[in-house]
DNA sequence: CCAATACGCAACCATTTGGTTGCTTGTCAA
DNA sequence: TTGACAAGCAACCAAATGGTTGCGTATTGG
């Protein structure tokens, strides 16, 4: 669960919105999953593995069925450690940006 | 600018280098930023294309230089976004997940 | 028991990605 | 003015990605 497998996985939209699914009703089966995306379920079983690989997502078998449930835990952890790096100036960041592309050699180089 | 756009250009680690080193000193040459990258001057120039696409940089060209900077709002919108999204049970989220996965058939379907 | 259901495995394919090289353009400085 | 430097453009290539199909396996309900 390296932190770019999860940047990785967070990368295709396909695979957010089987988060989402999972965020909405939690413990579905890959069938379920299924339901809703035109594709074929071996597609989608492809993309649940990578969020698998990047501890997104966890499993269970019950019976002859997969239960999927989602562990947000990374999403948590990336953010966090994403927006403190960049946290300082947030609110002026933009104004910054401004300046500094209007602004000529304006000394800080 | 796209939401999904800025995930692409997330989830490749040269490209976080990239908006690290900005980070680190913003307004940097293209020169600059290809230093410490095992890689052609192009194959950085394609990574920046992607960032700026992404609005996650914007350059302006003084002479026949161009300067690079950090624009680190989209992180953040993306970040509240999908931080807000799960944040629901963030606490309690281990908790859930692993009696979910030890759990069997515990009547919540 | 056995047929249907739910899923796994593996080969295959087209497109995208991430890199290269070669050449051109524009700008500065001696 | 002209050579050197910074960057742009385009063609090309290998490998990864995202999908498919066909078939195999295990579980379950009638």
């Amino acid at each position: 669960m390296s932190m770019d497998d999860v940047f990785k996985a967070l990368a295709d939209p396909v695979r957010r919105q089987l988060l989402d699914s999972l965020h909405q009703r939690n413990g579905q089966t890959l069938g379920e999953l299924c339901e809703g995306h035109d594709m074929s379920r071996q597609a989608v079983t492809k993309h649940l593995t990578i969020l698998e690989d990047a501890n997104l997502v966890a499993t269970r078998k019950d019976g002859r069925e997969k239960l999927h449930f989602l562990n947000p835990l990374p999403i948590f952890e990336i953010a966090d450690r994403w927006v403190r790096k960049f946290e300082h100036g947030r609110l002026r960041a933009l104004d910054e940006l401004k300046k500094n592309l209007e602004g000529k050699s304006d000394g800080k180089r």
